[in-house]
RNA sequence: GCGCUCAUAGUUCAACGGAUAGAAUAGAGGUUUGCGGAACCUCCGAUGACAGUUCAAUUCUGUCUGAGCGCACCA
């Protein structure tokens, strides 16, 4: 009874709607609308509009609204994070291709974005490795590449990590020498800093390949001063308080956890470098609206603690502005990556794979093979909600057919084969070809009207997969369209069209990559 | 013990209070020698359990079961 009445009240709607002609004001206007059952009233976007639309995409125009955090439109992401002396791996490549789409759909909807990369170049990871390393000056001198260098420190981290765990006076070596560190001591800095330096060039090659690079890269080394003055002037206004020796932030009373900021030794934990970190991160640009931390999950309780004392230190300054994207792990079917149980996936080591199984069985030259393998990785990943573990499967992480990569390009490239062939302009189409429209070519048009809402929607709830959902979604339309109905041999006023609509899948396929942070090649 | 995530076809994922729960992959079978078949089509197959809120629940709430993670001097 109730349906049968929502029915007839939608009615009544509708009829007001038509009354007070209403619907001639809508933007965009509406070619038809109409009820449906449960309750619906469905809007139909006018050819007219969905032509003008085509006319922009095929120009590669896109307008996309507007976003913003706060008045300054300006927003920092700290990504990629990978820690000095250890591996960039697959859960790396996982948050570097995350960071990166994040700061190119913030700046699609018009947000200035500060690209920030935090590493931690000290501490215990580093002291477990010079403590392998340190006898080892012989073998160094034999390295030359990077590539040598990085399985070399690869190598000693482990050994050093096995002597830590098993040998109690190694342990007890290792604990000296990252005091060492801490202290500056001029025996153990000069291969400190070569060992630093090795990493440092081996990230930025990976940077390099997966088109990503940093305004600023943040160390933790430069924060322990600043970390421990500032927890100081914490302790003093009664933020943080002493407690076992140690100077916590007891979040009892704000139902959080209860964490050291420094340690009985005097020296800052990671909580008490942060803000140090926080207060160059908020000065060093000028004003942020937000500063997005791209950081596993786990740090969840960390961030909610320093952000808490942040905000008590100077409420204007960062109350709210800051924010920590949870991206998820990546696991290993089997279970989860360690360096301890040594079944860690190295981040390049995975592109190198993907890249020879798409040289073996597309037979395509290097660089292609290189734009593929790196587009097949990072798709993977972004293909997934952000906030949701992956399970990683090496055979399906490097497949190329399906919802990959691949399959998009390939799109991408069919596209621009037509094109080709086609050596005249594109036209614009007339009244008379308007009339000429079929259902099948207005289906495609009217999702292309939905990317600009799917940018907006990925800016807004940081969601890089909504994107490329969409963009398969619109691949996989297309190539349906282009099974069915023939472009170049179509007859003139026809031929127009899917022209355009061709030319407006490609421009939107490689426009929606690019907001991913993948690369499109022209031939395949 | 307290807290935070998560649970959808065999597997990996979509669906952010609405319409017939979509894909991919795996499996089975196809595409009048057509602009790139790296494509396309058909079939097969799913909401962990029990309550509640709602006109309407995969979605919100509670309990349970299962998985992961975090809660004091690692990062």
């Amino acid at each position: 009874m109730i349906k049968d009445q929502v029915l007839k009240a939608l009615n009544e709607v509708l009829k007001k709607l038509t009354v007070d002609n209403i619907v001639v004001d809508l933007q965009p206007p509406a070619e038809k609308i109409e009820i449906v059952k449960p309750g619906f009233i469905n809007f139909w976007i006018s050819k007219v509009q969905l032509t003008s639309q085509l006319h922009e995409y095929a120009k590669e125009k896109f307008d996309f609204s507007k976003y913003h955090f706060g008045p300054n439109k300006k927003v920092m992401v700290e990504f990629a994070h990978p820690n000095t002396l250890k591996l960039f791996h697959i859960g790396h490549l996982r948050n570097i291709s995350t960071g990166e789409t994040v700061v190119r759909i913030l700046e699609a909807v018009g947000n200035k974005v500060i690209r920030s990369n935090y590493q931690g170049d000290v501490g215990l990871h580093t002291a477990k490795c010079l403590y392998a390393v340190r006898n080892k000056k012989l073998e160094m001198k034999k390295l030359k590449t990077t590539s040598d260098k990085t399985k070399f420190i690869g190598k000693m981290y482990t050994e050093g990590t096995r002597a830590y765990e098993v040998d109690p006076k190694a342990k007890e070596e290792i604990l000296k020498i990252n005091k060492m560190i801490y202290d500056r001591d001029l025996e153990i800095m000069p291969l400190w800093e070569e060992t630093r330096k090795w990493s440092l060039d081996y990230f930025d090659e990976v940077y390099k390949r997966v088109y990503s690079h940093f305004d600023r890269l943040y160390f933790e080394s430069e924060f322990y001063e600043r970390g421990t003055e500032v927890c100081m002037q914490a302790l003093k206004s009664g933020i943080l308080e002493k407690s076992q020796g140690a100077i916590v932030f007891n979040g009892k009373k704000y139902g959080l956890d209860t964490r050291v900021f420094i340690n009985s030794l005097g020296f800052p934990t990671y909580e008490g470098k942060e803000l140090g970190l926080a207060e160059k991160e908020f000065s060093d640009f000028g004003e942020l609206d937000k500063n997005i931390h791209c950081v596993t999950p786990e740090q969840s309780s960390f961030f909610k603690i320093t952000f808490k004392v942040e905000e008590l230190l100077n409420e204007k300054k960062y109350k709210n502005k800051q924010y920590h994207l949870a991206y998820n792990w990546v696991n290993l079917k089997e279970g989860k990556m360690s360096s301890r149980v040594g079944n860690i996936i190295e981040g390049p080591w995975l592109i190198d794979e993907t890249k020879k199984k798409i040289v073996e069985k597309f037979k395509c030259d290097d660089e292609t093979a290189e734009v593929l393998a790196v587009a097949s990785v990072k798709y993977s990943f972004l293909k997934q909600s952000v906030t949701d573990a992956i399970a990683f499967d090496l055979e399906e992480s490097i497949a190329v057919d399906g919802n990959s990569a691949p399959y998009l390009i390939y799109t991408y490239v069919r596209c621009q084969s037509i094109l080709r062939r086609h050596s005249g302009r594109v036209p614009s189409l007339s009244a008379q070809s308007l009339a000429r429209m079929g259902e099948n070519e207005l289906n495609l048009m009217r999702k292309f009207s939905k990317f600009p809402e799917v940018v907006n929607k990925a800016a807004i709830d940081l969601s890089p997969n909504d994107i490329a959902n969409y963009i398969y979604d619109l691949a996989s339309s297309y190539n349906v369209f282009y099974q069915k109905n023939p472009i170049l041999k179509a007859d003139e006023e026809i031929k127009k069209i899917r022209l355009l609509i061709t030319l407006a899948t490609a421009n939107i396929i490689k426009k929606g990559l690019d907001l991913l942070g993948i690369k499109t090649v022209e031939r395949m």
